[in-house]
DNA sequence: TTGAAAGCGCTAACAC
DNA sequence: GTGTTAGCGCTTTCAA
């Protein structure tokens, strides 16, 4: 192992008080031009790279962000956290934080492992994902006055926290307008029990769109568990019925790979829209609603740098449109 | 922000001096059962931790265990990973590590990374997934003796570094029993272009499989990228011939759901094997071989802290056998 | 067993 | 513009 580069060999090397690059590393501008240039040559040379834990002592700042990931789940849909927290760790990266991972069962033990993170690796900041109603953990950091954002919107109320979310709705209301324009006018939705805020908001773009095309909307609401096998259940009972939509925008590729299983089963054609772009979609040619998961990762990284930088006040949350992929296995009306 | 508490807090708390603190959380056996009571207590009534930056700077120890998080790619297959890294921060987490992630592009990219991450957050082991024939990383790695353990085998020799993987070949040669059990004699397999560690080890199996039977392989052994698309035109293509094989080993559920679309597009039945147990693979009711990966992100951790605590000479490399997961869409032999 | 002293590498204050 | 001093919180000598 090469020996220990400390930043008073830098100093040594370059003919220089220690001080001084420290200087040229925190505040550059203050050092004279040419010392500057001799020290960062130095630096070069040796391959100096400043301590941590040495700053971190220094400074009470760890360069450290700290998320959690979560169980695969369903799987399916799980991989949209995934990408995300790829992105964050490369966004993170770029403005020289590292992302340091933890897991955690429900918010509670969530709460715990903040606790024990605080006291010891002190990230300076934490990125929250899968918001949902009455969630503790925003309460519990919003009272320490920690930093952090949420992936996901706070649905409970108007929080004074940051966040990042994609609009749900308006990539439903794209979804189906897409299938209005196919010629579909019996559409109907697949979402998740009333009470989540995505699966609601992502209801909303449906309603808002149908309402738009003049269509009613009596009996074509439809709800089940975010699991394949519920959604092939309930969408054969669908296709029963007469009249039975011709199409289907689903809250998530789960639901519709399920509602597409159905219509094959039965033979019964039925357009069907999914949600996330997984690669399930990809794989089976289903037309699904994307998240710009690399724009949401890196707005996030912004608005944490903003606010530990102290330019915090004038940041705002942000909301960012997914977009649709039109994938050609939506069947045509019959 | 609640204010520091130190060991010179929980020190004077308990009436003890700081070294004695010191004593009790990392030799406590060389404390007085009673003071070492009081000690915990006011650790506990303070709600007291050890500053990991001011240990290290001590100690040269991070407690961090460094790994890439992938781009998920095909998306099907890297769910595996994704699964491992969750599995890997909570063994990690119960012997007192936690996971720093980094990105890299490619092996010369990642090697860079290593140099930064121990210049700065020295990272006390690094967990590589994803190994390959002429992996640099692993003797970039060797070479400065850092600690490391791989998920994956070294492919190329019987390298001196330590590693945990699946055995490949055990799943697929169960995946091709199951089939042979069920009364299918033309078994093919479908896996990647030759090359690939993991894609011939998995190869073996099959053919190990059907040598034990007695069956003649010739024309059955099929390759292809790893993509649906693709699995699914060359598996149509194979349908067509006379005899066609009226089941499949694929090396991957990706490879797998293309084989499944090309037999129910053209309604000819084929029973098909996938690999990794993948999110899709439940959804449509695929049997496929599951690894073991909280038992393999498990060993990683058992390995490397070893390595660390210095009892490392003893230790061995793993190969955990993977299980077949039955599903009952494997169609019955024509 | 417990206590006192030193120092890990860095940066914020202040003096030069 | 540059150098000196101090100390972040901890653990590792060494002495009591």
């Amino acid at each position: 192992m090469a020996k220990k580069v400390t930043i008073a060999t830098v100093a040594k090397y370059a003919g220089v008080s220690r001080q001084t690059v420290s200087n040229v590393l925190n505040t550059p501008e203050v050092v004279r031009e040419e010392t500057r240039r001799k020290v960062y040559e130095a630096v070069e040379a040796l391959g100096y790279r400043v301590s941590q834990a040495a700053r971190q002592m220094r400074t009470g700042r760890s360069r450290l962000i700290a998320t959690r990931i979560e169980s695969t789940g369903d799987g399916i849909n799980g991989s949209v956290l995934d990408r995300f927290l790829h992105a964050l760790t490369e966004s993170a990266a770029r403005s020289g934080y590292r992302v340091l991972l933890y897991t955690a069962a429900d918010d509670d033990a969530e709460i715990a492992t903040y606790e024990d993170l605080l006291g010891t690796y002190k990230p300076d900041a934490f990125v929250l994902a899968s918001t949902h109603h009455r969630d503790t953990r925003t309460t519990w950091l919003t009272e320490r006055r920690l930093p952090f954002v949420t992936f996901g919107r706070p649905w409970d109320a108007p929080d004074r926290h940051l966040w990042v979310d994609v609009d749900g709705a308006s990539g439903t209301e794209d979804a189906t307008r897409h299938l209005l324009e196919a010629g579909h006018e019996r559409i109907g939705f697949l979402g998740w029990p009333a009470g989540s805020g995505v699966g609601d908001d992502r209801r909303q773009g449906w309603l808002r769109a149908m309402a738009a095309a003049g269509q009613d909307t009596t009996g074509l609401d439809h709800a089940c568990p975010d699991r394949v096998a519920e959604a092939e259940a309930v969408v054969g009972e669908l296709l029963g019925r007469d009249p039975a939509p011709t199409a289907l925008v689903c809250a998530s590729d789960s639901l519709a790979l399920g509602a597409l299983q159905a219509s094959r089963a039965l033979g019964r054609p039925l357009a069907v829209t999914g949600f996330d772009d997984t690669p399930v979609a990809r794989a089976i040619g289903l037309t699904s609603v994307s998240q710009p998961l690399e724009e949401a990762a890196a707005r996030c990284v912004r608005l944490l740098t903003r606010l530990l930088d102290g330019e915090a006040e004038a940041e705002e949350s942000v909301l960012l449109r997914p977009s649709l992929v039109v994938r050609d296995t939506t069947y045509p009306p019959t």
